[in-house]
DNA sequence: ATCATTTATAAAAACGTTTGAATAGTTGAC
DNA sequence: GTCAACTATTCAAACGTTTTTATAAATGAT
């Protein structure tokens, strides 16, 4: 590659124009490959494609956004870069969007609902051609996507389900990875299951308990009111640990028997896992534990976590798919593609910290 | 806030211009506060602002950023998006870009040092003002650094020695490190020590060891080398931790004695948790484990990984402040605020994962 | 009263593209 | 031999700023 020069003045397409001894714009025909370009032989094609090589042209971006009014952007907001969960989707994105002209902008809220709508503002202020949400938790105002959905750029959610008429998301089947949770600690011999659920409020929560309940009505098993905890609907996902630690001591304090924990998420069951540590009852040989998400850690702790994996690269190029599709749409006719939330299948990965029911044990401190 | 203003038409520069009754070029230099503003009057200042404001007016970036050859972004190309040891930094950066008005540019190069060079070319097309290499590990050529740097654009790599003579880094100071997790084993009262050390080539390795071996000089420790190991240095960082768990194994199987194990890095110690449950021997009762950075996790698994905590964050912070420090100088005079590598201090994080030594045990199986 | 300086504003030239309308030359149909 | 359609290329007008230079009035010193 000759790109080393070190020159003063920047290559333009005037120059190109000169040098190949055609008009600036059938050079910006050919290389754009405008429509109107098809009427333009090979041969010139090649000697100004040839010029571009020679004098290393490079569009300026600046001029091309001004004129064309495209940033070649799309904008992802991240509620909590520091969760596994959403860098792994963000991965998929990127991975997605790099053979594309469109780069990601990046944009991470700390889990902070007050910036979000700071940051959609920027994206906007920005010109991103779209925006992909990736949605760790619950909690912000919709409206603001809504907004951004108003102003005719393409948008979706990915992660969790934010039940907006207009918004579409994208994320794991929830009530199937519920099921299959509870299917592989029953099929474990596992009938005296405790559970600690997600905050109430969450959409996400309330179908993992849905296939729960349907499995358990299935396998003709009855689930016990005294084994059915909540995380407190307040807090933060980096919380979800404290809050499976708190609620796992409950539940051992209370003296009602069971022989494994199905938990909301992977950091809840990490928390529970601490309990039960405390309370010297060892995992999995005293207790099954079994989480969801499956986040990096879950493969290297000691045991290894039981867990539903969610196919958190996929869900990422899905949603950037999503976006191109719009976009080319757009440039088109005017009818968008639209569908409803896209749902994808969860996998159970089996790990250390789920093990099958050797006798019924009941051994509290 | 008066911005669901649903116009057909950008509001310009021009329609303040008129809104106001003054010229655009006085508006202009108004709104960027330019040197040449300081003879305009309050009083039309004010008229100007209130058109703005009434307006609902926001320049144009596109036009702005082709006029004035800026793209107020600041490029920050991450070696592995997935690793929290580089999330966290991001997240440093991040929190001291966001009240400028800059904006990063996130690019995540998946482990692959042949993406490298593809996502600089990337970041010079978009003409970043700045650049910020966000390294967990070793590899890549420096060379397309050093090319950056020959264009003028300030650039400063995180978290690594890269050891090049003209671009700078940010990092922890590894020999205080190493120095301080050995006087942690020490004076929990292990003698016997074993050591898992990075890949050879790494700088950060070779200084962790060295503060290692200073403190054992100091002690008046003397380290015995069957019980030293290194790391294959062909990995990624993400294997790190099947290093571990095989450099244990070999350790294990060697029948040598030790109280404890020191870890290149957490993921390594997890990787040697791993082996020694494996092998019967409990964490820390049998057997005392440290591990380096304090990765998100290792607060999380049980039990949790006594470590030596990088402030990353603090680092972020630290390479978002240099780059602007660099933009601010540029504008004035010519000459930029050169510095060295800086080297920031570690912490020593004890959580369960050491414990004192009670009885010299040997339980092998 | 005159000239230099300071104060207040504007004109106009970029910045480097894209794109709709325009200009010709060439074909083919009748 | 004329009209329409196609082929090949160009003109020129944006896109919305920033910034250099210019203008013009007011101030102040001599």
């Amino acid at each position: 590659m000759t790109r080393i020069s070190l020159n003063r003045r920047r290559v333009t397409l005037m120059d190109v124009a000169r040098a190949s001894g055609f008009s600036p714009s059938t050079v910006s025909l050919v290389l754009n490959e405008a429509p109107l370009a098809r009427y333009i032989p090979a041969k010139t094609k090649q000697k100004i494609l040839d010029a571009v090589e020679r004098l290393g042209y490079r569009p300026d971006i600046f001029a091309r956004s001004l004129r064309s009014q495209r940033s070649q952007m799309i904008g992802v907001l991240v509620i909590d870069l520091a969760d596994p969960f959403c860098t792994l989707i963000l991965q998929g994105v990127e991975h997605k969007l790099l053979p594309t002209a469109y780069l990601p902008i990046v944009m991470d809220a700390h889990n902070q609902p007050s910036q979000v709508e700071r940051y959609v503002e920027m994206m906007i202020e920005r010109r991103v051609e779209g925006l992909i949400t990736v949605a760790n938790w619950l909690l912000f105002d919709m409206t603001v996507l809504e907004d951004i959905d108003d102003r005719q750029i393409p948008t979706l959610v990915v992660g969790r389900d934010l039940e907006s008429p207009t918004v579409n998301s994208v994320l794991v089947d929830n009530e199937a990875g519920g099921y299959a949770a509870m299917e592989h600690l029953y099929q474990l011999g596992h009938r005296e299951i405790a559970f600690v659920r997600g905050p109430r409020r969450m959409a996400d929560s309330r179908m993992r308990w849905k296939g729960i309940r349907r499995f358990a009505t299935d396998a003709g098993l009855r689930l016990h009111s005294a084994l059915i905890r909540d995380l407190p609907g307040t807090m933060d996902s980096s919380s979800s640990f404290d809050g499976g630690l708190k609620v796992a001591n409950e539940l051992i304090q209370s003296g009602e028997k069971f022989t494994a924990i199905l938990a909301f998420d992977d950091l809840t069951a990490y928390g529970v896992i601490r309990a039960l540590s405390e309370a010297g009852r060892r995992v999995p040989e005293s207790c099954s534990v079994i989480g969801f998400d499956d986040v990096p850690p879950s493969a290297l702790s000691t045991p290894g976590l039981t867990t539903i994996q969610q196919p958190m690269s996929e869900m990422g190029e899905y949603a950037a798919e999503y976006i191109l599709k719009h976009l080319a749409h757009r440039r088109e006719d005017g009818t968008p593609p639209y569908g409803d939330s896209h749902l994808m299948k969860p996998t159970l990965i089996a790990r250390g910290s789920t093990a099958a029911v050797t006798k019924p044990v009941r051994k509290k401190k």
